[in-house]
DNA sequence: AGCACGCCGACT
DNA sequence: GTCGGCGTGCTC
């Protein structure tokens, strides 16, 4: 059975992307409906209802609706004069924001979410949103009230206590537990006197740490040049690639400070949780005129930190991918900082980039847009050398000083007998603990032993749900699967043939950090991974740790290669360097050339030279030859060499078609179906598939791929349409995925 | 998402 | 006959 292609208008199946605002201005007695979009969201498509008298309803505000039989929260997307039409209208119920939630610019920014990622409105609004502003009803955060004291009358104090509390109240109130610390009998004192009283006062539930402030610094030439190119009263995207210390950040930061006079600033950082430094910088420089937004907030301070955007008491706001929703009504410079970096893409629905929507708002707000990286993504630098982007380039360390990067071939090394350190990493470690200077190891593999196998049957175990070696990790001593989680007890006894004799390969961090407390007994060590850092503190203890020199050695995964500022890490070591280039990704040695430039970066930022040393198993390999070489522009030539050949972004686009579901076979059919469909609409496309994941199955679901590489986005865009539309409300899920990160 | 409606097989 | 399975379609 194929799928027909019965009848396809755009206009009409995206008719709410064409309405016109209405600047409404209500007379008395005139009957309105409001359009509400209600919170389920498999329906996406307006409903209207009347407008009771009594309520000041406004487009982005939320609202209660009675519909069929439930009563659902819903947005207001447009107000209308009353027109007759075939059904009964009835009544909005109740209105739930006195303010909008969404101003106007960000209800046009979802329907072009809606419309370019092809998810639905609903759920573009409520990604855009804190969770605790989502329409969804019986769910709400209330603001946090502290007590807090002030002074009603004059008042002469009669002991030390009072006074002191006095001249508190007299500069400005105070909260009941800060007061407290003086003496708890004198405030009750001063209360029952009715010198003072007790009211509740709305606070943000994020603590401000008051740090010390921290004037500009003086800038190198290519970082004024840099400054002066950019202009900032229009709409401008930038590219500036910038070598690792050659001082993006501060360049940011002076940016930010030429517009915050009268606008305001949004930067936004890969992970924030794993850049707590950029941000003490940004305090530190700003004082605390700052939002932050990132995922390990609670949804109660996430709440907080948005309605002080939303109510401009901030100027400029750092966070990670979501962050680019912040409701800032006036921007005047937009930053993306680690361009390159993949976490920009939202994996699930809606599949949205927050460079597609950075770019969306710099247009909306005519304000420069600046992308910065030291290894821009191959994508952004082809745009640059285009001229879609402006290209700026620093190309000198602040210190002057790129880190010596040294290449090992651990065949040779294997063979001498060396498993783990190569030799000269063996002695570059002691050296630089004799000289009480610091380092960083990069594994990037989490675990104790990452394959367990039978050695003599052959039987490896896996996990059952997702067919994936199970990685032992010695905290909880259990088999782990690190995609859906699973947890067993380790073999001891082969399964299958009841040998004993149970191979444990593969080397994971956590014995990474055994072999070199082994080695190196005399050395501090702390290891900063996923399962290190599960605790809201965690990342930012660690860092501090290591960077008030507690230790001497850092052992992580790619989390330690970002952003991080050490002056006092000479050497860092790479374990295991090209073991990203076996993943069968089209972008592979790209994150491996990305990934090594970024650790390498952490040598060497203070005073002292750094060094590196990458092991690896096949040194000759492109993209660790040239991450040697710091040659960014060397690496782009050659990739871009073979992208053309194999037909890959930028030189074609991706489109991702990924069926899901738990019953296999129709897994299969419907994707059959989908490529017949595709192959007898596109001949000019290459679509490839329907092929198993490179995971098949995780978590009892399988999962298939059809690839499509392609030209012309409208071109293929009805069909895609079509399909997303098909399997809306099917058991084989059907998600379709433009520029997907991983294919 | 819920809920009604309708079409089918199994059963006191 | 009728109870209940779920596939389909609608909700302003």
């Amino acid at each position: 059975m194929l799928l027909k292609f019965y009848f396809f208008n755009y206009e009409i199946m995206n008719s709410y992307l064409t309405n016109i605002y209405l600047d409404v201005k209500i007379k008395v007695g005139e009957m309105m409906i409001a359009d509400i979009l209600v919170e389920i969201k498999k329906i996406d498509k307006t409903f209207s209802y009347l407008i009771p008298e009594n309520l000041n309803i406004q487009i982005g505000c939320r609202c209660l609706v009675p519909f069929g039989k439930q009563t659902l929260e819903g947005f207001v997307i447009n107000i209308k004069k009353y027109q007759p039409c075939d059904y009964e209208l009835k009544e909005i119920s109740e209105l739930v924001d006195e303010k909008p939630v969404l101003n106007k610019e960000l209800l046009e920014l979802g329907k072009y979410i809606s419309k370019k990622t092809l998810c639905t409105l609903t759920s573009a609004y409520q990604t855009m949103l804190p969770t605790a502003l989502k329409a969804k009803k019986n769910f709400k955060i209330n603001v946090k009230k502290v007590l807090f004291l002030r002074k009603v009358k004059d008042y002469s104090p009669t002991n030390e206590n009072e006074e002191i509390i006095m001249n508190l109240l007299d500069n400005h109130d105070i909260s009941l537990k800060e007061a407290k610390q003086t003496s708890q009998y004198t405030i009750d004192k001063l209360l029952k006197k009715g010198i003072i009283e007790k009211y509740y006062k709305e606070v943000y539930r994020l603590n401000e740490e008051v740090l010390e402030k921290e004037t500009s610094k003086s800038l190198t030439e290519e970082q004024k040049q840099v400054i002066s190119k950019i202009k900032l009263n229009e709409f401008k995207p930038y590219l500036l690639h910038g070598v690792t210390g050659s001082g993006k950040t501060e360049v940011y930061m002076q940016l930010i400070q030429k517009v915050i006079n009268n606008k305001q600033a949004l930067i936004l950082v890969p992970e924030i949780s794993l850049t707590p430094q950029l941000v003490e910088t940004f305090k530190k420089r700003f004082g605390n005129d700052i939002a932050i937004l990132h995922s390990h907030l609670s949804n109660g301070e996430k709440y907080d930190e948005w309605r002080k955007i939303e109510r401009n008491e901030v100027k400029i706001v750092i966070g990670a991918r979501s962050a680019v929703f912040a409701p800032l009504s006036n921007l005047g410079i937009i930053i993306i900082d680690e361009e390159h970096s993949s976490t920009y893409k939202q994996e699930n629905n809606p599949r949205y980039n927050a460079i597609d929507i950075g770019l969306y708002r710099a247009k909306w707000h005519q304000c420069p847009i600046v992308l910065g990286s030291a290894t821009p993504s191959v994508e952004s630098y082809t745009r640059a050398k285009a001229g879609v982007y402006e290209l700026l380039e620093m190309k000198r360390r602040v210190n002057q000083n790129l880190p010596n990067v040294t290449l090992v071939d651990m065949k040779k090394e294997i063979k001498n007998g060396n498993f783990i350190f190569a030799k000269i990493l063996k002695e570059k470690i002691n050296e630089k603990l004799n000289n009480n200077e610091q380092i960083i190891l990069l594994l990037n593999r989490r675990g104790y032993t990452t394959i367990s196998t039978c050695n003599d049957c052959g039987f490896t175990h896996k996990c059952p749900n997702c067919d994936i070696p199970l990685t032992y990790h010695l905290k909880n001593k259990k088999m782990v699967c690190h995609y859906c989680n699973y947890e067993t007890n380790k073999l001891y006894n082969c399964p299958v043939c009841k040998s004993k004799n149970i191979n444990e390969r593969g080397m994971g961090t956590e014995k990474l950090e055994e072999e070199v407390i082994k080695e190196f007994p005399m050395a501090k060590v702390l290891r900063m991974d996923v399962d290190t850092t599960r605790t809201k503190q965690a990342h930012k203890k660690i860092i501090t740790d290591f960077e008030n020199l507690k230790y001497n050695i850092l052992i992580g995964t790619q989390m330690i290669a970002k952003g991080l500022d050490f002056p006092n890490v000479t050497l860092v070591g790479v374990i295991n360097g090209d073991a990203s280039l076996n993943i069968p990704d089209f972008r592979s040695a790209e994150r491996t050339f990305q990934l090594l430039n970024q650790v390498s970066g952490r040598a060497g930022r203070g005073m002292l030279k750094g060094e590196v040393i990458i092991q690896a198993f096949n040194p000759d390999h492109y993209s660790l030859v040239l991450a040697k070489n710091h040659d960014y522009i060397g690496f782009y030539n050659e990739e871009m060499h073979l992208r053309k050949i194999l037909k890959y972004p930028p030189f074609y686009n991706l489109c991702l078609i990924k069926i899901s579901g738990s019953d296999i076979s129709k897994c299969e059919n419907e994707s059959n179906k989908i490529i017949t469909y595709l192959r007898q609409n596109l001949d000019e496309e290459i679509i490839l598939g329907p092929s198993p994941a490179i995971i098949p199955k995780i978590n009892n679901v399988y999962h298939f791929h059809i690839i499509i590489k392609y030209k012309d986005t409208k071109k293929i865009y009805p069909y895609l349409q079509f399909i997303n539309d098909k399997y809306s409300n099917s058991k084989v899920i059907v998600g379709i995925d433009f520029n997907p990160n991983k294919i």
